[in-house]
RNA sequence: GCCCGGAUGGCGGAAUCGGUAUACGCGCAACACUUAAAAUGUUGUCCGCAAAUGCGGAUGUGGGUUCAAUUCCCACUCCGGGCACCA
């Protein structure tokens, strides 16, 4: 019966090792060519492995990079390490081992496991972050800021791990816990080393709008950067030499203000509470309420509490002397940490009812008995938008949200506030007191004070300890190496000392896409021509869960790297999907602590690293989290061998069936767009069809099965390269010329009508395609299944959509 | 609280410039092949009216626009994600 056995092991191994003798897959630079640049998150070689979910997005992007270069594309498709940071590291120092060691071991079986699935990275292209060779260039990048005055140091008191000893970044932090450990944070002042990110957060935010990304994560980063507009106040602190200065996003209704809050953490407390006299008292209150605030489940939003400073402010606006309060619901790092209140807000509004402090409202809602709850001071009415202002004058009856210009305009041409911008993104905190990161390429000298590196020295290699375990005494491990750590100052000669804290695990992998263009560089971080030849990214492809992290930093990177005239574009990737996940069976995440892990070595093992490559593109829209099921591979597994059996009734000179050609060829349509626009379950169920009908077939034409096979093979590279060379010795199928539709060998020659009485479908017939208006309309009327239910009722219209449907109307 | 997604058979899902809802796959059932089973093939499979024809109902809920709504509009419920003491 059937002779073609499916043997995927055979396939598999013959091929793949095949591909690699013929290098197959050699990134082909030729600038005669358009270039197509198709990029994978780079993983994170841990020491559990690939489970199923991780391939997913690189069998998107190993599929799109196929056809690209089916399509005559030079086609850039590599792939690397990301290597440094704390998971390494903990996992190291858990195991006893070096984390070089770890790392490199991990690599080993990512790569086998990665090889198994059939992927046609370019491996000569290959980088790992860990390599000096290539952080040289991390750290070049950082001198390169630190030139520009965007790194700096810093002692704020930044977000602290106690369970990992390091500083963490505002991205680090989760629901205020350590995004690596779960640790609940703490906010410490130690010496750490700051990238000013915020210098380019209107830059991050306007370049957002001309990239092709899902809508959510340009949504996130929009969030996550927080622009605000509002007014900046400043007022004299009466019986002081201090003026203070207010930020409010929301000062339509500022003539409402009738006191200040000031956060409890605030630098400028003592200065202020100097000359009162129980100063002491109330900066123990105060410490007290930041304590407060650093608790995880604090919401100052409902815990409005409180102490008087005994100071006032000479309000800007003219309502006489304001009370300034420390409260605890005030935020010492964003504004400018103090503000002016009214009953206006809800927190105000409870803090001022709390503490008996005099309000003022000016803004009402539309409703009389409404608005009189508000004069009475009953109710909080915050909405700015609709509720109507009786101050100042100039906007007295109008709605706060029409006259936001207005009250700009009036507050600056008296002098009265200044126009800000506020944003909740932080400044990136770019140090960790770790040993397993670049070392930051800086040596500190008592007389010049932190000096870069020459770029010559780079890099700053890291050196090998005994014990890389963190210290948490705010310095890394590296500290304790004096030969590492003493050496002349760069600038007087005199005793310097290295810096001691590494890079985050985000440094390497904020500007790796660059390297892969030019990996083997030692003279250029990348060569220029190379850098234009390449740039930008055409298709990114990663989890969401990067957009507020990886995303942001390697964008500003980027854009720092621009601004020096390092690249030639302003953003990096123009075209961005997010993977969805693939969770287990139950539901869960796919974990080793829940035991529910799938590995791919099992399912290539059992159905080919072909079958799980189209299941896992079949089984839903792509940007989707779905649950795997194991029961449903056997689908896939059933296409390919059926795909294989077609092979033995392939003929040279049988002819071309119209109707099998016109499906072919909207088959070549649907597949290439398809896959262009990442809907590949729609591409599979395309070509699942059309292998159901050449199934159907007696003979199959050559030229048609060959064509089915090229459609296949981006997903199904092993089995469609074998049945390939059944019929064609010379090329790779994968290096054959991908078909175009021919669009007149798609036109139908007769289609079917619906024809609808009263919106309902009674019968349907064929018609030749094209055909004249009124026959297709009388026609209709004549059908069985129609004439019923129009016999000897008033047709009040008739609507013809052409080749599609005939709709009638009839009085009931 | 604010912002962004989503909800379609037993299951994963398809169809959204409004035009025959349920493509493709899984599962299930029957039949063929087989001593038998598996595999494979063929056929069927949204629900209800006992079956066929036929009729009615169905795309989270309730309204609306339309000859026609999964698709557009309004209100709501639930699920997922982002932000959240941000003044």
């Amino acid at each position: 019966m059937n002779s073609f056995n499916y043997d995927h092991k055979a396939v598999e191994e013959k091929w793949q090792r095949k591909w690699k003798e013929d290098k197959t897959y050699q990134t082909e630079e030729n600038p005669n060519k358009e270039k197509c640049y198709v990029l994978d998150m780079f993983p994170y070689p841990s020491g559990e492995g690939l489970h199923v979910g991780h391939p997913k997005g690189y069998i998107a992007t190993d599929v799109f990079s196929r056809l690209k270069r089916m399509q005559g594309k030079s086609v850039l498709h590599p792939m690397g390490w990301d290597a440094f940071g704390l998971p390494a590291e903990n996992y190291a120092i858990k195991n006893k081992v070096h984390p070089r060691v770890m790392v490199e071991k991990n690599i080993a079986r990512y790569k086998e496991q990665l090889a198994s699935i059939g992927f046609d990275y370019d491996w000569d292209r290959e980088i790992n972050t860990t390599d000096p060779k290539y952080y040289k260039w991390t750290q070049w990048i950082f001198l390169q800021l630190f030139k520009k005055g965007l790194a700096h140091e810093s002692n704020e008191p930044i977000n602290w791990c106690p369970s990992c000893l390091t500083g963490l970044a505002n991205e680090d932090v989760e629901d205020g816990k350590c995004e690596r450990c779960g640790t609940q944070v703490e906010k410490r002042p130690i010496r750490q080393w700051v990238l000013k990110i915020r210098e380019y957060a209107d830059k991050l935010l306007e370049g957002l709008n001309d990239l092709d990304w899902p809508k959510s994560i340009k949504e996130s980063q929009r969030n996550w950067i927080g622009r605000s507009e509002g007014m900046l106040f400043t007022a004299p602190v009466k019986d002081t030499n201090i003026t203070i200065d207010t930020f409010s996003a929301h000062f339509e209704a500022c003539y409402a203000d009738t006191f200040v809050v000031i956060a409890p953490d605030h630098g400028l407390l003592p200065d202020l509470l100097e000359g009162i006299d129980n100063k002491e008292e109330i900066l123990e209150t105060a410490k007290h309420l930041a304590h407060k605030q650093n608790e995880k489940d604090f919401d100052g939003s409902k815990n409005v509490e409180g102490v008087f400073t005994g100071r006032y402010i000479v309000d800007p606006l003219g309502n006489g002397d304001l009370p300034i309060w420390i409260a605890s619901y005030a935020l010492a790092d964003y504004g400018t940490g103090i503000v002016k209140c009214s009953c206006h807000d809800e927190r105000d509004f409870a803090f001022a009812k709390k503490y008996d402090i005099p309000l003022k409202p000016v803004l009402f809602p539309k409703d009389e008995v409404e608005a009189g709850k508000v004069r009475d001071l009953e109710e909080c009415f915050v909405d700015m938008k609709n509720g109507v202002l009786t101050e100042p004058e100039e906007v007295a009856g109008q709605s706060g949200g029409s006259v936001r210009e207005i009250v700009i305009k009036h507050l600056e041409e008296k002098g009265l506030a200044k126009k800000t911008v506020n944003y909740k993104l932080r400044d990136w905190v770019f140090s960790r007191q770790r040993y397993w990161g670049e070392p930051i390429p800086i040596i500190h000298c008592e007389k010049c004070g932190p000096v870069a590196v020459p770029e010559s020295d780079l890099p700053v290699v890291l050196p090998d300890v005994e014990h890389y375990e963190p210290t948490g005494t705010g310095e890394s491990p590296l500290a304790n190496i004096p030969e590492w750590v003493n050496v002349a100052c760069p600038e007087c000669g005199g005793e310097g000392k290295r810096e001691t804290n590494t890079m985050p695990q985000w440094a390497g992998s904020s500007w790796y896409y660059l390297r892969y263009m030019d990996n083997k560089n030692d003279t250029a971080l990348v060569d220029p021509e190379k850098e234009k030849y390449w740039q930008p990214v055409d298709m990114y492809v990663g989890g969401a869960e990067h957009a507020t992290r990886h995303l942001i930093y390697a964008r500003f990177w980027h854009k720092f790297l621009h601004d020096i005239g390092v690249v030639s574009e302003s953003e990096p990737f123009k075209r961005l999907q997010h993977v969805g996940l693939i969770q287990a069976e139950d539901g869960r995440k796919m974990s080793k602590r829940f035991g529910n892990v799938v590995n791919p070595d099992d399912i290539v093992n059992t159905y080919g690293a072909d079958t799980l490559r189209v299941y896992e593109m079949f089984m839903g829209p792509f940007d989707q989290n779905i649950e795997w099921s194991t029961k449903s591979i056997i689908g896939p597994r059933r296409f390919l061998e059926r795909v294989g059996v077609l092979s033995e009734r392939v003929s040279e000179d049988s002819e071309i069936d119209k109707n099998v050609e016109r499906e072919l060829h909207k088959a070549i349509q649907k597949v290439s767009e398809d896959i262009i626009s990442f809907r590949f379950n729609t591409a599979i169920s395309t070509l699942m069809t059309l292998g159901n009908t050449l199934h159907k077939l007696q003979s199959i034409p050559v030229d048609v099965y060959k064509i089915f096979l090229q459609l296949l093979a981006p997903f199904a590279p092993h089995i469609t390269e074998e049945l390939w060379s059944m019929f064609v010795k010379e090329t790779s199928i994968h290096n054959s010329i991908w078909p175009v539709c021919n669009t007149e060998k798609i036109i139908d020659e007769t289609v079917t009508i619906a024809v609808q009485v009263n919106g309902k479908v009674r019968d349907t017939f064929e018609i030749d395609s094209g055909k004249d208006e009124d026959e297709v309309k009388t026609e209709a009327q004549e059908l069985p299944g129609v004439s019923k239910w129009i016999e000897g009722k008033n047709i009040k219209k008739i609507i013809y959509i052409k080749d599609k449907l005939i709709s009638i109307v009839v009085d009931d």
